[in-house]
RNA sequence: CGCGGGUUGGAGCAGUCUGGUAGCUCGUCGGGCUCAUAACCCGAAGGUCGUUGGUUCAAAUCCAGCACCCGCAA
């Protein structure tokens, strides 16, 4: 038995922990996650899905504010005496101290084909700047970055329309197998990690609340890329008569128009000018209202 | 008690301030026109206006409570 403990925080990471939680080559020592906190409409206090897991379960669950800072936690974590530890989107970042713990190495999951995209949001990148492919990696932790050795990859298609939580979910789901092969890989010797290449770094900048604005002026397809890539969360958006409208679905077609102009109305949705050709707006989410075919909204404008 | 918007025929909305027999853009069904159509013309069905209570001769509309949905912020 591989005894691991378990890093992270939001709902990505939950199947992975249910994974090694149900495997028989792996226990489940205990589970670190964010602090509870308030959140959402009404600010109630809310915890991770990680914990709520971890409390169903009867795992122990660490709860720091920074686990750099706090040595007691660190002591906690060494009484488990783990083989491993596992991080998957845990949000805080890791000291010296923390990765001497266990025995063997702390190994963290990220959403990209190293050494691209490095950090904060390596799957909506992927889909905003328009690439075919993407994947996940197992890499050993080290101090920097998303900088550590490379132990698995496993690369993703992304179709013209996979939006990020179509993605999300396949991430969520390849990646239980691809770090329960790590461990096992790592503790017998047959993984080498192998050091990522210097020469393809890049960075996943976090989202800026200006980029998440539609800019018309843009192409169909960039426009189309953006929208997809931050589907839901935060989505793409333009304002409308001092509302905020949510683009949710878009399509590229033909056609010319002045950006941002009304071009004509399809049974598909609404037809806006860009930069170059034209994009099809067809589901939308006006501030205030759930989520709508473009065409329905647009039945319901007064002045138009 | 973080701030704010919403709930009206199948869909999206107006009407609420200034109470008085429910309207718009679509969809659906029937008929017509057309080589044809997601286009056009004619007609029809379909709503106890989220829920409970209050005020009133009279409430979608005013007042109070409740439920559900959503935007911002964290």
């Amino acid at each position: 038995m591989i005894r691991v403990v378990f890093f992270g925080t939001p709902a990505i990471a939950l199947k992975s922990l249910e994974y090694l939680y149900n495997s028989n080559k792996i226990e489940v020592a205990g589970v670190v996650t964010q602090p509870d906190k308030p959140a959402g409409r009404g600010h109630k206090m809310s915890m991770s899905v990680i914990k709520q897991f971890a409390l169903e379960h009867n795992l122990p669950v660490f709860q720091p504010k920074s686990i750099r800072k706090e040595p007691e936690i660190q002591d906690e974590l060494k009484k488990l005496k783990p083989d491993f530890f596992v991080t998957f989107a845990f949000g805080q970042i890791l000291s010296q101290e923390v990765l001497d713990i266990p025995k063997f190495e702390t190994i963290n999951l990220h959403a990209s084909l190293l050494p691209k995209y490095r950090g904060a949001n390596p799957i909506q990148r992927a889909i905003i700047n328009g690439d075919k492919e993407t994947g996940i990696c197992t890499m050993v932790t080290e101090l920097g970055l998303d900088c550590g050795d490379v132990c698995l990859k496993e690369v993703i298609k992304i179709s013209d329309d996979m939006n990020c939580e179509e993605l999300f979910n396949t991430i969520s789901e390849l990646s239980p197998v691809l770090i329960e092969k790590t461990l096992l890989g790592l503790a017998d010797g047959s993984i080498k990690p192998v050091p990522q290449c210097e020469d393809g770094v890049c960075m996943a900048n976090k989202l800026t609340k200006e980029e998440t604005a539609i800019e018309w002026s843009k192409s169909a397809r960039d426009i189309h890329n953006l929208v997809r890539g931050i589907y839901k969360s935060p989505s793409a958006h333009f304002i409308y008569q001092g509302k905020l409208i949510k683009v949710l679905q878009t399509k590229v077609v033909e056609g010319c128009g002045n950006p941002g102009e009304f071009v004509g109305v399809t049974h598909d949705g609404i037809k806006v000018g860009c930069g170059k050709d034209c994009i099809l707006l067809m589901k939308i989410k006006p501030e205030g209202k759930g989520e709508m075919n473009a065409r329905d909204w647009y039945n319901g404008l007064k002045n138009r």
